[in-house]
DNA sequence: TCATAGTTGACTAAACAGGTCATATAAGTA
DNA sequence: TACTTATATGACCTGTTTAGTCAACTATGA
């Protein structure tokens, strides 16, 4: 029942190139971690998984570096955590005796529900959005 | 971003003294653990946390047990939850230096809160009539 | 060629999850 | 009083996850 850092590092690196995207720039992991107070080596970790789920891609050599795959409208914050967190196998529920147990199961499936509906009605695009709508020097924070 | 088989247990003993609730009858930790397939020693464990946290009180000896200190229906889920999980201290979102961590924060602290909400409006009362409508031979399995 | 930047894999310290064990203490019952 | 049931408390344990770090390798643009 709480936010992992990695989910949140994940997330600032998609807003990252997001912010480029439209330009077609690459952004490098040092930009990022330097930009937005990353550690540097959890952040490469993190966007090899990014590139691994396939939401990103990536360039070698000097001015190489990541961008985004698809448009920011079209990803969601619940594909950005998916990418970076533990399977998350759901709970198998089996052979409980007593009905409290079902029940209590069912509610705990409904607020896992319903946080994963709030992951997935939120994209990219909107995150960045805010971003920029909050930035007083416009562009100058991201 | 899962729910710890602690809160499981703590919510299952709870309903199952909210059941004997009415009649004011003191209910075993041993016939909880027995009843709901619910580890024994931890069990114990989790009763003197709700305890500690004044959701139940305890009365020593033979036929001892523990009841319910309040009225089920003054009793939400998000109480029985804090009282067994770790003290969840607030992201402090400290000198962050970018928006984009801003921004990221409060997304999160929304998704939280919004969990939160839902846990807050499941009243023991509200589980217990859901149990007990769902229960094949009403009372036995409770 | 050479600095830059991504790629890969191993490693670690600390915290948490999910428990168990042993012992002490209190209270009802015979 | 002795016995038994049951709570009270604290230490302990195993495995997994979290939040990272380190080192060596590979590709590539200038």
């Amino acid at each position: 029942m709480q936010i992992p850092v990695k989910a949140h590092y994940a997330a600032i690196a998609m807003l990252a190139l997001a912010a480029r995207y439209r330009a077609g720039e690459l952004v490098s992991a040092r930009s990022v971690s330097a930009d937005h107070n990353v550690p540097n080596q959890f952040l490469v970790q993190i966007l090899q998984q990014l590139r691994a789920a396939g939401l990103i891609c990536s360039s070698r050599g000097s001015s190489g570096g990541f961008k985004l795959q698809r448009d920011p409208e079209t990803i969601t914050l619940a594909e950005i955590v998916d990418a970076v967190c533990s399977p998350q196998l759901s709970s198998t529920t089996e052979g409980d005796a007593s009905n409290l147990n079902q029940v209590m199961s069912q509610v705990w499936d409904d607020v896992i529900r319903q946080q994963r509906n709030q992951l997935e009605q939120r994209t990219l695009q909107a995150l960045l959005d805010q971003a920029i709508s909050q930035a007083p020097e416009a562009m100058f924070y991201i």
